[in-house]
DNA sequence: TTGAAAGCGCTAACAA
DNA sequence: TTGTTAGCGCTTTCAA
């Protein structure tokens, strides 16, 4: 038994032919432009859709001559799941050339609002048909985004987002339901036993990071009441201090079961549990899939790392800024990023 | 601070005019065609190295003129992840057809090795690019699948290997693991209690399902060996079997803590839990995303879905076969099917 | 408001 | 063994 799915291949010229008008034309109806009468618009689009006619992607993209250039806005410093980014980017080099893509990065701190507003200004200018940008969610950054928009070219916020501006799409997790996943986790590992739960952030400045604690006490408040939270304490993503802090709690509170760390500090935070011989005992969430969380979560110091695929973010990102640059509708169960449970037996 | 990730456009031409050599000749040794003196193709060779040349893909597809064909081999029946996949490529219609690439579906009975193989056989004699398969690990499908090959026809395994095989490229999980991972979770979730677990599969003969017993019962035995695994039953994929087998065994143990069902069936086996009013107390773990197992999820009976993402599957296979038909690298990372870990707060 | 025609960078058939 | 050349199906001037 054999059913078709694709149909045999017209061409503009046949629907030209068809419609009874010439080849730039129907071109000009494809795209929208302008200098046709609405009459003939009609036709041709009525044409165009009694033939369920697609135009040729690969012979589009030959004629049209010139390469389409992104820019990738991403953060400075080292924050290894950015990195991880660019490395895919990276990797993906032959198959952007053989497309003649040219991505680009930008490399800007993007967590001081009038820099990164200053550099998106920059682009707004330039001759890129997309950006794709890491996005602190600040009025500022909002105005250039919609600057940007506004001159035509492309936008996609990357893995932060700015919902309150006219970006295009969205490539990142719901952080709310991370938050309330790791929650769910937290309850679920500890079992019967009833104790106190320690929960360390970044900053809740950090848009991602209150919604995952907005999502993890939303979760431990209606399912988990038993247990008792501990107020939030602050890293700032840095081991150190995140050590230090977890040490500190883990002397004051012998009945800590369960400890999420929204950000970054992960290594800190396993430092401080080992150190006081207790990460066997107690359910211990983190975020991203490093060389270093695989480590964790191997050793069984890290239970589960709740994560987002950083090459499929970066190719997403790609593919949605050039389906909008193509006009080309989006693959969008394609391109939404899963909320990634990892333990130690499903490990990429 | 900008970055260039790709480079300006070379052509067929500026490769010819640097070798010295005629466009048809840098095409011959760029597709290893042979009539090219060896000395020529390392001389054209090297032109191409040193200009790290990319043929631009889009002119190469449309120079092809013939559009390209795959036929994916799925089973008959309603097995729901199946039909998730053929949705996924029925939606992927226009996207394929803009790209000049028709998929049909045959459908057979992928479970009768002699029928499956006798459908691989005629594919063999056909005018397809590229197979995509559901196969079967049997010498008959074995041998089919290496005739197929040895036309030069490009073939992936799908959801289910044939690792024996020469088959191009598998695209699926890897099934040990994602039985590892529902004994982790069972063993974790069950927590401190004590008492037995249950374990329903479709069928030992299914290399899945095999397989899946295989890390399950490995995990259970090096790190929950306090458990009591019960002795496998199968339900041959089927509720009311499944619901049957369940019920009785539920009956027969009132202390089973933890079940983990293989294979499909997952509406049978639910039933029989909540019959019995314990689905709230038995750790439940079973496979694949539906609309069942979703619903199942949110209400709580179920506690944890693995699965692997239908519409990935379907993307990925066709991606392979398309870069195995051009000849281009495969980007494995992105074409690595995941084992996901769904739990309510996580899904997509 | 519409149409004609010259490519875009390859592939493949044919010629030499 | 190598080269010449006519397209593939669009986009984009330029002319009407």
């Amino acid at each position: 038994m054999v059913e078709e799915t694709a149909s045999a291949a017209l061409t503009l010229k046949d629907i030209a032919r068809e419609a009874g008008v010439s080849l730039a034309t129907v071109d000009r109806v494809l795209h929208n432009r302008p200098g046709v009468r609405p009459d003939t618009v009609r036709r041709v689009q009525e044409t165009i859709a009694r033939n369920a006619f697609q135009p040729h992607v690969a012979a589009a993209e030959l004629a049209r001559g010139r390469a389409r250039r992104f820019a990738f806005v991403m953060p400075t410093g080292a924050n290894p799941f950015m990195l991880q980014i660019q490395a895919y980017l990276g990797e993906m080099s032959a198959w952007l050339s053989a497309r003649r893509l040219a991505v680009e990065m930008v490399i800007t701190d993007v967590f001081d609002p009038s820099v990164l507003a200053a550099s998106l200004e920059e682009l707004a200018g330039s001759e890129y048909d997309g950006v794709a940008v890491v996005a602190l969610d600040h009025p500022s950054v909002r105005a250039a985004i919609n600057d940007i928009v506004d001159r035509g070219i492309k936008v996609v916020t990357l893995v932060s987002d700015v919902p309150s501006s006219r970006r295009h799409h969205y490539v990142g997790i719901d952080n709310i339901a991370a938050g309330r996943t790791a929650g769910a986790l937290v309850g679920r590992l500890v079992g019967q036993r009833s104790g106190k739960i320690a929960i360390i952030a970044g900053s809740q400045g950090l848009r991602d990071h209150a919604e995952r604690i907005f999502g993890f006490n939303q979760v431990m408040a209606s399912e988990f009441s038993h247990l008792d939270i501990l107020p939030l304490l602050e890293g700032r993503d840095e081991d150190d201090r995140s050590q230090q802090l977890i040490s500190r709690l883990l002397g004051k509170h012998p009945d800590i079961i369960g400890l999420y760390n929204v950000g970054a500090g992960t290594q800190g935070v396993a430092t401080a549990l080992t150190e006081a011989g207790r990460d066997k005992q107690i359910v211990f969430i983190a975020h991203d899939l490093t060389a270093m969380t695989r480590r964790l979560l191997l050793q069984g110091t890290l239970d589960v790392a709740i994560s987002q695929n950083p090459g499929h973010e970066a190719r997403a990102a790609v593919r949605v800024l050039l389906s909008l640059a193509r006009n080309e509708p989006i693959l969008s169960e394609q391109e939404k990023i899963r909320i990634d449970i990892l333990m130690r037996d499903n490990l990429p």
